[in-house]
DNA sequence: CTGATGGGTTGATGTAAATCAATGCGGTCA
DNA sequence: TGACCGCATTGATTTACATCAACCCATCAG
């Protein structure tokens, strides 16, 4: 199989590329057809007013060296549904979202999928030593990523070894989320992932970007599909559990997808293991 | 709580320091007791003649540069059952396995407990950003480790980019391992997720360093309580599909820790999910 | 308007794995 | 020598969650 961004097909940098959906759900059905707004060349201060910069890897470049960083970022918006990583394809690109969220997902043959994680504005892709990626990445909603080749990004180690160190820092935390998920996984009942999870999202708000949550609200862009197969679950379970918590007074559920957390406490009782 | 390893009491580089364990299954009850062989001062072979440094981080490190290391360096033996990562305890730490293997856990207030990996020989320890370790450590069997301090490493960082760059790699395989370790354990059955185990650890003895397993015989060092806290299921269940296994002509298992493998395809089927 | 479609909730039923329980076996210690 | 303990295996029973199924409600295309 052939690279998911061929070197040769690639877009001139630093363009606007955006990856359409003929069909909003279906998933590397085809290759995504890709539209290139901008007239080339290298606009200077693309990087300089990036609004997810200080939160992410790309903060450790210095103000005078934040150019080199726009000459190797190609800006990419992907529609609702549309997958932008194949799991097991040749891995030629990392991204950095930039707007909207990204399900990080692994399936099994028979479908059986479990979403290792949801990658907001900041968050960093691609990670992997092997040459072929690890997991799938697909658009809840309107998502916008920076782009960057791998080999570009190799001579971008080279020059700034602060970008490694960050990197390494990235690489911990996700370590820190993927045990605690695993302890999730593992051994919490479902009532106990659903309330980790709720306090998760509670917790993801509140970091810089991101519109804060006042009052406990919550606006979850991923299905109740996605919930379930984040926290190994079913969708029926999900949304079972989400109906017994509003029962008990813990949260409110309303429409669409908007969750009010009512009793932080009792949320955080039920996620630390008290059934 | 103050630090596992306390600065103040810290034993004397490059010497030799022994945990023992009063009981053997006691866990963190008290601190570990520490009996420092050797007498001071540096050895210089002492990294040279390490025989995990071809397959560890510590083989960015260019022969001419090896007393560097071996000046950080402080070997430790642990004794089996014995803690010596207190999750939750401040991180002063890092650690390399250089013999035996370590079983890497987070738990529940109420005693459940996840590990979320197994380190062998080679393995680096400790990363995580933040100031406490995320995870506890405890050997399995008889375990020499290498630490290092948090500061110390600081330093060798500095001087040495492309440990960095090790370091990164090493992570990013973690993050490969744990997001396997998701699937598993949020989709798979307990057949499928015994069938992954023990071909994942055929796989691990055929790396370099370790014995190499021969005609599919393995020896596992952990309990049938850890391998069901690896996998998410309960002893009994391990158990059973053990044995259920062994009735299906797919391995053979035998007296204490020995099991051997019989049919790799057999088992690949199920670990790839056909029930 | 109308039928199709995707997402969500709720109820009835099934089942994989947990729990409870008994037994065996190889150390270790008094 | 016998009592005890940790570890493992196997059987009987329970249960938390999955599965199967019905239904509601938006949205959207024709």
């Amino acid at each position: 199989m052939s690279g998911y961004f061929g070197a040769g097909t690639r877009a001139p940098e630093s363009e606007l590329e955006i990856i359409m959906s003929d069909m909003p759900s279906c998933q590397f059905e085809s290759r995504p057809r890709r539209i290139v707004i901008g007239s080339g060349g290298v606009q200077a201060d693309f990087c300089a007013s990036c609004s997810v910069r200080p939160t992410s890897v790309c903060s450790v470049i210095e103000p005078s060296d934040i150019s080199r960083l726009a000459e190797v970022a190609v800006e990419t918006i992907i529609s609702p549904g549309r997958g932008f990583i194949e799991e097991g394809a040749p891995a030629t690109d990392f991204f950095n979202v930039t707007s909207g969220t990204v399900k990080l997902f692994k399936a099994l043959p028979d479908g059986r999928r479990q979403i290792t994680g949801f990658a907001a504005p900041g968050h960093f892709l691609g990670l992997a030593v092997s040459d072929s990626y690890a997991f799938g990445a697909e658009a809840i909603d309107t998502v916008r990523v920076c782009r960057f080749s791998r080999e570009k990004m190799g001579e971008l180690l080279d020059d700034f070894p602060k970008l490694e160190r960050r990197l390494l820092e990235e690489a911990s935390n996700e370590l820190v989320a993927a045990q605690n998920q695993m302890l999730l996984l593992g051994r919490k009942t479902a009532r106990e992932r659903v309330a980790s999870f709720l306090l998760d999202q509670m917790q993801a708000g509140l970091l810089p970007g991101q519109p804060p949550p006042s009052g406990g609200r919550l606006h979850l862009p991923m299905t109740r599909g996605d919930i379930a197969d984040y926290l190994g679950l079913t969708i029926e379970t999900v949304s079972r559990t989400l109906s017994w918590m509003r029962a008990q007074g813990m949260i409110e559920v309303g429409k669409g997808y908007a969750i009010t957390i009512v009793s932080t406490p009792k949320l955080e009782v039920l996620a630390a293991g008290n059934s």
